[in-house]
DNA sequence: ATAGTATTTCAGTAACTACTGAAAGGTGAA
DNA sequence: TTCACCTTTCAGTAGTTACTGAAATACTAT
């Protein structure tokens, strides 16, 4: 019992599927402190390396999942994008793929995220200058000060957000060329 | 009373705080999806935003919380090096400060979250790897074929993974004066 | 030392998120 | 239309994370 815990029988069998969970469980941590939670994760992780189209009935048998929970997850990947549905001439039950191409996978995710994110930072920061603007008139020296230095981190803020911007524009919509590309200049450049 | 809720005065007195409170909530709600909780963010955002030393009075009257909550948050930004302990001379208390610059903020979590989410993937795909190398023998064709097709999808993710490690460590270290000379590579090469 | 003040820790609890399982809802073949 | 099967929904619950408040600890001035 603690032999085969430790040292797993190199059953040719089972090498492929101990590969698999082993992958799967590790992007199931990573998903979790990017937000993503963690039964999410290994559902997309699962298919993506298996590489072959899989129903409902076994991911939940795999992860050891609800069907609910297997119904729901699949749902959000798929409005995620990141994962297709697939209907199999003359069966009935839905089957699962997970898109291929790495670079697209995050091209779509980053996309998203910035939507999501970054984007209503920046319309909050124009906000708050705006706001700042309309109403610099009459106030003590240490008001005065006190509002110049938060329009100062504001600017500064304002800056890093826009430039981050632009460089996930390049990433969204070019996927593995753009990045490829971004790489290449990059590696050149230092 | 309803009058006041939806339009604030125009009091100068409290635009400042108006703006901040803005700034400081929306900074909270972003830190929620990237998997750091919505406290943490709020301080860190207050102690940014003021660009003044705060002690931890002031957050907590601030944020209203508790004085376990600010002592704890306060703790894990300086671990994370955000922000910063400052003693005041004369003084007991111990004030808090922001880092000033926001990129070499963003290095610092870059860094961090590479080493702690990133390189772990990595090293979990090469132990996957070398598994599945070390087992490859006399098994059926169809086996075969699933094996295959996972060592394309390691590869696949593999690639993309020392690839934005290549790009996350040019980021890395050269903070603000690294990442304006990468955006401006990368804006004249597009 | 000691008092007075600031900080940290942590057990208990509140708040939140994820998950299950069963029931309801769809869908295509006969 | 009905049957058989598959999918979705959701109320209830388990599990997790965040927070409080008070006690313990640390520090500094006298």
């Amino acid at each position: 019992m603690i032999a085969s815990a430790t040292t797993p029988v190199a059953d040719p069998q089972s090498t492929l599927k101990t590969v698999q969970d082993l992958f799967i469980r590790r992007w199931g941590e990573m998903g979790q402190t990017w937000g993503i939670n963690r039964t999410m994760a290994e559902i997309h992780a699962f298919l993506y390396i298996t590489a072959l189209p899989q129903c409902t009935d076994d991911v939940m048998e795999r992860l050891n999942i609800s069907r609910g929970n297997a119904s729901m997850s699949l749902r959000a990947l798929c409005d995620w994008g990141i994962i297709r549905r697939l209907h199999k001439r003359g069966e009935r039950r839905e089957y699962f793929e997970s898109l291929t191409d790495v670079w697209e996978m995050f091209s779509i995710i980053a996309a998203e995220r910035k939507r999501r994110e970054m984007d209503p930072v920046l319309e909050t920061i124009k906000q708050c200058q705006k706001m700042l603007d309309e109403t610099s008139i009459g106030k003590t020296a240490a008001k005065q000060e006190a509002v110049q230095l938060t329009r100062q981190r504001l600017a500064g803020m304002e800056e890093f957000m826009v430039v981050t911007n632009k460089i996930f524009q390049q990433f969204i919509g070019n996927a593995r060329s753009g990045l490829t590309r971004v790489v290449k200049v990059l590696l050149k450049a230092f």
